[in-house]
DNA sequence: CGAATTTGACCTGCGC
DNA sequence: GCGCAGGTCAAATTCG
């Protein structure tokens, strides 16, 4: 960002100087043009010398001499006609740098405000768990996305705009809380779209005065989505909202090996199309939200051509009711695609080299240094599985590539169970997710495939495991969702664990290369900030539950970044949809899956585990909530 | 009987 | 302008 932020000077005074040049050259050429035309007089002025010829074609010489004098005038006022437009242009010019500056530097206030706020937080040791700030606090930053000061910036943009207040929700309570309602945070990601389209775009600007009656509820919804919820009778169509034209048709796509019909991601959905898609044999099935009257999220679910083991769910829209903790995950993952929208990031995608034992022994963000700065924006990470994060203007889509089998493991990794109905469940596989916290980095986020739905691609925040960058050692962060994950397989806590969570409550992990990689990328990358994010909260949602404090922080531990105040119990979650599979972003546990065969319609729900945090956390604690990004 | 699902028709956007 | 494909609607059907 601060590279960025040079940059952006760099540009400043670049433009100043062309700017000023232009004017230079202006001048120039005005002064050339009259100088010209006046020689053109004189050269066309009748010589003594030759005026005896002259007299003899008198006539002849005065009509033409008449003729070059109206074209010379014509000349001379079409040249001052052209300085006058130069003149305004340059004017125009002139505006719009000092636009461009003005906007650098308050861009540049609001970075500097971030910075102090990083420091600040730094300076806030958890006491709870008694590690070393020093230590924790990079890892705070880097998880902080780097999207703070364009939040910031937008939120005040979006100040203005009323139900904006809700966008401050993040940032206020440091994170996303437990009862936090996804359309909370949709909301601010919206706004924040909303918010950069009226800067960057006019034809966003257009869009949205466009839009602007529907938009006073603080959800933004596509255009196409607007236009038939007008065009229909239903509820959706009273509905608040306020098409995004980038975020419209924003949309996460997540990959995983089902056998049920649907994933369980949480929420309730009513199914209201089938349609042959091109290109594959298998129905794409639509559904519809119905938590809430006239919420207006949608999913695809449709098997994958080449593996029908592996469903594909696209989501879109943002959820306008509160949703339970295990439908978090989904929506605060959309919510950050359309973040990323705003980031103006247009394709960023993580690659995983084959996987490795290093990556089964847990992943994480591995992506070893000067893998994250190619141009099209590439991570390489030892998961063994390819995973982007694509976005384009016209369809930006995340994709959660969860069927990766090199995150199979191990203790780091938090393996989401797919529970199936229609097979005897026991004999159901459970595909392990890449949605696997464990390693080595600050930001050892790792995780997180998102398929693309077009077949963009999968992205994948996988991690390493920590003795590849850490010496073995995990930040406290990674030594939490160790923590998690070893909780939620019943105390099944590898020696590997232990280890890292001895590592993590002593402070001495030190921040290792891997964690400058990790810090590079996320700061070079606001899109990769967001997606970090994204993870990171569909983790947190996912595993959340209820807190059983609410005080922000309080109880909770802050780990890397992430507080952990809140307690999440078990949350049922049946689905209409008769989801079989428990949502990806589940962490696999054997409480989940003897619970998982409640729900009606023979379908099997599923309770998400009690997930706890050791160290300061009690057993009964589980991770949750705010999460600050 | 109410709710959910199915399914054919319709609408819209896009490429040719 | 036309056809195709994706997406949605809503009546019909099925299920609990």
């Amino acid at each position: 960002m601060i590279k960025g932020v040079k940059q952006l000077g760099s540009h400043e005074e670049q433009l100043t100087d062309e700017i000023k040049d232009d004017d230079h050259i202006l001048a120039g050429n005005l002064f050339k043009s009259l100088h010209k035309s006046s020689s053109r007089k004189e050269a066309c002025s009748p010589n003594p010398s030759e005026r005896s010829q002259m007299d003899e074609a008198s006539n002849q010489a005065s009509t033409n001499s008449k003729d070059h004098n109206k074209v010379e005038e014509d000349r001379l006022a079409s040249t001052r006609a052209e300085m006058g437009e130069v003149r305004e242009e340059n004017k125009r010019l002139k505006t719009m740098l000092s636009r461009i500056v003005e906007d650098y530097r308050s861009l540049q206030l609001h970075f500097h405000d971030v910075l102090q706020q990083g420091q600040a937080n730094k300076k806030l040791a958890d006491p709870a768990t008694g590690a070393p700030t020093s230590i924790e606090e990079p890892e705070f930053v880097s998880l902080s996305l780097g999207t703070s000061t364009s939040m910031r910036k937008k939120e005040e943009k979006s100040s203005v705009s009323e139900g904006k207040g809700r966008e401050h929700s993040m940032n206020i309570k440091g994170g996303l809380s437990l009862g936090l309602s996804d359309c909370k945070v949709g909301a601010t990601n919206n706004a924040r779209i909303q918010s950069d389209v009226l800067t960057l775009s006019p034809e966003g600007t257009s869009e949205e005065s466009k839009d602007d009656a529907t938009e006073t509820a603080g959800q933004q919804w596509p255009p196409s989505k607007t236009l038939k919820n007008l065009r229909s009778v239903g509820a959706e169509a009273e509905d608040d909202i306020g098409p995004l034209p980038q975020a419209k048709k924003a949309r996460v796509s997540v990959r995983a090996r089902c056998d049920a019909p649907t994933m369980n991601d949480g929420c309730q959905w009513r199914k209201y199309g089938q349609k042959i898609a091109k290109g594959n044999p298998c129905p794409r099935a639509y559904y519809r939200c119905t938590v809430a009257a006239g919420c207006p999220v949608r999913k695809q679910v449709q098997r994958c051509a080449d593996d029908m083991s592996i469903l594909i769910t696209t989501y879109e829209g943002t959820h306008n009711h509160p949703l339970s903790a295990s439908a978090t995950a989904m929506a605060s993952t959309t919510s950050a695609a359309a973040s990323m929208l705003t980031s103006g990031s247009t394709t960023t995608s993580l690659r995983f080299p084959a996987a490795s034992p290093a990556a089964a022994a847990g992943l994480s963000f591995g992506f070893p240094p000067a893998a994250h700065h190619d141009a099209s924006r590439h991570f390489f990470l030892p998961n063994g599985g390819t995973a982007s994060i694509t976005s384009t203007p016209s369809y930006p889509t995340i994709t959660l590539d969860l069927t990766s089998p090199a995150a199979t493991s191990q203790a780091f990794s938090l393996n989401n169970r797919f529970s199936s109905s229609s097979f005897g469940h026991g004999g159901a596989r459970y595909p392990p997710t890449s949605f696997s916290f464990s390693n080595s980095g600050p930001s050892a986020l790792s995780g997180a495939a998102w398929p693309a739905a077009g077949g963009a691609g999968y992205l994948s925040y996988g991690s390493p495991a920590a003795s590849l960058f850490n010496g073995g050692k995990l930040s406290s962060f990674e030594a939490a969702l160790s923590s998690i994950n070893g909780r939620q397989q019943g105390g099944e806590v590898p020696a590997l664990y232990h280890q890292q969570q001895k590592a993590s409550a002593s402070g001495s992990a030190p921040p290792g290369v891997l964690t400058d990689t990790i810090a590079k990328a996320i700061t070079s990358d606001p899109g990769f900030h967001t997606a970090l994010a994204a993870a990171i909260t569909s983790y947190v949602g996912t595993q959340g539950g209820k807190s059983s404090s609410a005080g922000g922080g309080e109880g909770g531990s802050q780990l890397q970044g992430l507080k952990w105040g809140q307690h999440i119990g078990l949350a049922p979650s049946p689905s209409s949809a008769g989801a079989a599979c428990s949502s990806a972003l589940l962490a696999r546990s054997p409480s989940t899956t003897a619970a998982a065969e409640q729900g009606s319609n023979g379908h099997r729900s599923f309770l998400q585990p009690s997930l706890g945090l050791s160290g300061s956390h009690s057993a009964s604690t589980s991770p949750v909530e705010n999460v600050e990004l």
